[in-house]
RNA sequence: GCGGGUGUAGCUCAGUGGUAGAGCGUCACGUUGCCAACGUGAAUGUCGUGGGUUCAAGUCCCAUCACCCGCUCCA
């Protein structure tokens, strides 16, 4: 089996795992799902909580230097022009049937041509008009010289295919000459909705494709409300709504999905210094949570992919089966974003700095990751699949910090006063954390269901509790077992997870 | 969005136009003395969905939805 083959049954066996186990469900699944949205079961909500709760306590709640933020997902629509989604980012494209290419509709010219053979049309690619009547002339000499002229009649774009789609059967493909070219279509991407009852062109409002332009839109509000001084971070996590074209790759890529984001604001002149400091803080956050460094990359983009505004970017990639992938980029946007908020808002946003005495737009460094990808991430480096005893096992290696269950109580067997024992040991966990308690058949067979959910360890209350009040402590990884006093299992627990 | 593939029980999958199945899992009872033990029994199906052909459709045809792969896209 080739190692791309080998991934994807990687892929297919830890989907259904997922399923199995209560970890991801697809969205609405009882109606035939629908694409791009998906539901976390009970060990994924666990799971995924996890997750977040590790970045707030990590990037929020341990710091002097962050405040936390929650917006509402649906803003005032001026503000996605300021920060450019609804503009740039709605260029209609066509697609050629024939040869599967894809042209800007604005780049694609078709030049009417008469001659004594009849009308054709030429396909070319080019920036405008001038351009384009240039780039038919070579075409246009060769017919000359065959039929005896060449008159061009008509130059048009096939952004008029937009509003009259019909005319897209006067185009020819730019690349391949057939005239197979398919309307033109807007890709925005953001999801529109009406607010009010009424639906009119005044009431258009989109769900936030990102979470950090609430921020933005807060910036003054925190700035005048929480005493913060530069530098300092917000930091918000919520869900973000994208209309991808083509959702794919399990939860990579949703069209609904959440968002752990921090606009950390500095002096300009120290913008460069922070951007490295955030760069490799957050590359060094996933493996905290259990993710192998040799799967995780630093990416640092070039020159020709940074957008015009950014002084620097870079990717924390994963090697996922399906290939490497983007958890989170991180971006030095300069004042880029504040300063256009400024512009179409027309108020303020500038700080004022009580050392220097100076009043400038603060430069920001944006650390954005995934919530869904990185659970996707800890459940694909967690997938393992062993031997004990000759017998395939299969288990989720989670960190302990982010185990959807911390621990499972079992009694050996179901007599004797140990389920007693057992439940007793269970609910003072269970106060504390997710725990689960099982005293149904065999004790082999509750073991491994835990190795499947990942549950770090599994107490057994046996016969010896009864006489010493010790119970086995079961290791998921190393099968090891060892004797703990009953009253220290919390104590042992908190240990495994690194809070003591 | 285009092309290819798939869709039957919770999971993995058999199923020749003629009574919907297996393994695993789940549940109940019994048994139990540390790694998917054993015995007995049980539950679980819009055969993705909607049409059509047929005396009869899981099976053939059409449409549609979802998932996977490749291309494309990815602020």
């Amino acid at each position: 089996m080739s190692e791309a083959n080998k991934q994807q049954g990687l892929m297919e066996k830890l989907t259904a795992l997922a399923k199995r186990r209560g970890f991801i469900f697809q969205s609405s699944e009882i109606y035939g799902g629908i694409n791009g949205f998906w539901d976390y079961g009970p060990l994924g909500v666990e799971l995924k909580r996890n997750v977040k709760n590790a970045w707030w306590h990590d990037m929020v709640t341990t710091r002097d230097d962050m405040v936390g933020l929650d917006c509402s997902i649906i803003m005032n629509p001026r503000v996605w022009e300021a920060s450019g989604h609804l503009g740039g980012f709605a260029d209609p494209m066509v697609d050629c049937k024939q040869c599967k290419g894809r042209f800007r509709a604005d780049k694609v010219w078709a030049v009417k041509v008469q001659s004594k053979a009849g009308v054709q049309v030429l396909g070319v690619e080019a920036d405008d008009e001038p351009h384009a009547r240039q780039a038919a002339e070579p075409a246009l000499a060769k017919i000359a010289k065959k039929q005896g002229s060449a008159d061009v009649l008509e130059v048009l774009s096939a952004d008029v295919t937009l509003l009259q789609p019909d005319l897209a059967a006067a185009f020819a493909c730019p690349s391949c000459g057939q005239m197979t070219l398919m309307p033109a279509r807007k890709f925005n991407l953001m999801f529109k909705t009406y607010v009010g009852a009424i639906e009119s062109e005044n009431s258009v409002a989109y769900l936030r494709p990102e979470t950090a332009q609430g921020i933005f839109a807060n910036f003054k509000n925190v700035v005048d409300t929480s005493r913060v001084k530069l530098p300092f971070g917000i930091a918000q996590i919520g869900k973000s709504f994208r209309n991808e074209i083509n959702p794919r790759n399990y939860t990579f890529r949703s069209r609904e999905f959440e968002q752990m984001e921090i606009e950390f604001f500095c002096r300009p002149n120290e913008s460069a210094k922070w951007y490295e400091y955030w760069r490799d803080l957050r590359h060094k956050w996933y493996t905290n949570l259990g993710l192998k460094s040799s799967n995780l990359h630093l990416r640092e983009h070039g020159k020709e992919e940074l957008a015009h505004y950014a002084a620097g970017c870079a990717d924390v990639e994963y090697e996922f089966p399906f290939g490497v992938s983007e958890l989170e980029g991180i971006a030095n946007r300069g004042d880029y974003d504040l300063t256009r908020h400024q512009e179409f808002s027309g108020k303020d946003l500038t700080y004022f700095d009580d050392e220097a005495k100076e009043r400038f737009v603060p430069h920001v460094i944006e650390p954005s990751a995934g919530v869904d990808r990185t659970c996707l991430a800890l459940l694909c480096e967690a997938y393992e699949e062993d031997e004990v005893e000759g017998e395939k096992r299969t288990l989720m290696r989670f960190h302990p910090r982010i185990a959807p269950l911390k621990a499972a109580v079992f009694p050996l067997v179901k007599k004797e006063g140990m389920p007693e024992v057992a439940k007793a040991i269970y609910r003072d966990l269970k106060a504390n954390f997710p725990v689960y308690y099982d005293e149904k058949g065999a004790i082999g067979r509750r073991y491994r269901r835990q190795d499947e959910a990942g549950t770090p360890v599994c107490i057994t209350v046996d016969g010896q509790t009864l006489q010493d009040q010790t119970v086995t402590v079961r290791d998921r990884d190393s099968l090891q077992q060892v004797r703990i006093d009953k009253s220290r299992c919390l104590a042992y627990l908190k240990e495994k997870m690194g809070l003591i």
